[in-house]
DNA sequence: ATTATTTGATACCAATCGGTATCTTTGCAT
DNA sequence: ATGCAAAGATACCGATTGGTATCAAATAAT
């Protein structure tokens, strides 16, 4: 890797902490020259401005996480260990995060969902890209014959994400995860009860 | 109600609006004296600083929308009606906010989550106030054979909070209801399998 | 009506914000 | 080794931040 790649890569590492943890606009550029040791020419050499790093710290997030999901969702072979796997990638993510802060798509949600920042349509194509990815899931099982035919993928997708991260906030606000893991116990059972076939 | 009362209510009226929606970081003192028509003088006779206003808001706020939820709570005479007008309170919340800008809970814990702010005890506080106020309301219905006893009350608290939170930022990010809808038509239809007798 | 007190407006403060112009240094190709 | 382009440091900019000291106006008490 070239040495300014590694500076690049270097600003948005710290950037993404940062950003998920203080929050988009509570991290000023001068909190990110001193995690770095950078300086802000360094960082304005490879970013356009705070804007233009804010986004491709938050896309970089989720990148990585759709990366890892798309991973361990193909490594099952069932519908019940795809939807599982989901579920269990969240109850894992209290205790062992990706980026610590919490959920990037409810941090950044919340911050901008009163605005028309293009933060906010990031955070949308994520959430319709999440919602896809789970109901792809309950749709292949219905052809596998796993899943129950009358069954709405979309609210699937809908009662799975909302409880996750709602659970998160509750986990977060608590320093405990016994709530997001009560909710993931609770929508196994409620996937196995009323999901699958 | 005397003229200082009513100096002092407009600023928290308008705080709580600009709090709601761009955040309490995110809004500044010239905000609140462009809302209000005031200046700093008259909104530092009120508040000692930013932050008592800041928690004065959020306070406020959530007075406001318990006061009303454990009104309609009580008007109500049996478990089932019970649970469900604290669903049809946050479906309604979308179209018709008590506070613009989403829930007020949700808001303030994923900007605080990670700091040591005195708001992130006031969120805790809420939330703690919220689940009892459904434990409660599955506890007396036990004691009136309306509720399975081996229901867990404290699960239903949190599948219900998570959800509903979890919907709210949905329906926000996409500006639509339909989100939250599904939510509630679904706890309803779980309420009355799982949890009723 | 005349005080005395409360309330709100004005003008200011140092610190910090995002951003830029300029200069020096670094790394790479020849 | 030399030259050149890319990368990063430094120093600055105007605007805005939360906060305060001071003064004028409005209200309340006598």
């Amino acid at each position: 890797m070239k040495s300014s790649e590694i500076t690049k890569s270097k600003v948005l590492q710290e950037a993404i902490t940062l950003f998920n943890t203080k929050g988009y606009r509570a991290t000023s550029l001068s909190d990110i020259t001193n995690a770095t040791g950078l300086t802000k020419g360094a960082i304005y050499r490879h970013f356009e401005n705070k804007e233009q790093l804010e986004i491709e710290a938050f896309q970089n997030m989720m990148h990585s996480i759709f990366n890892t999901l798309q991973k361990r969702i193909k490594a099952e072979s069932n519908t019940r260990d795809k939807l599982f796997c989901v579920l269990e990638l969240f109850q894992d993510y209290i205790n062992n995060p990706f980026f610590s802060g919490g959920c990037p798509l409810l941090n950044v949600s919340t911050e901008v969902d009163d605005t028309t920042m293009v933060l906010k349509d990031k955070a949308l194509q994520t959430l319709t890209v999440f919602r896809n990815s789970i109901e792809t899931i309950v749709i292949n099982g219905k052809t596998h014959k796993e899943v129950n035919a009358i069954v709405n993928e979309k609210l699937v997708a809908i009662v799975m994400i909302s409880s996750l991260e709602g659970a998160i906030m509750m986990s977060k606000l608590q320093d405990s995860n016994s709530d997001i893991e009560a909710v993931v116990k609770h929508l196994k059972n409620w996937i196995v009860a009323d999901v699958l076939l």
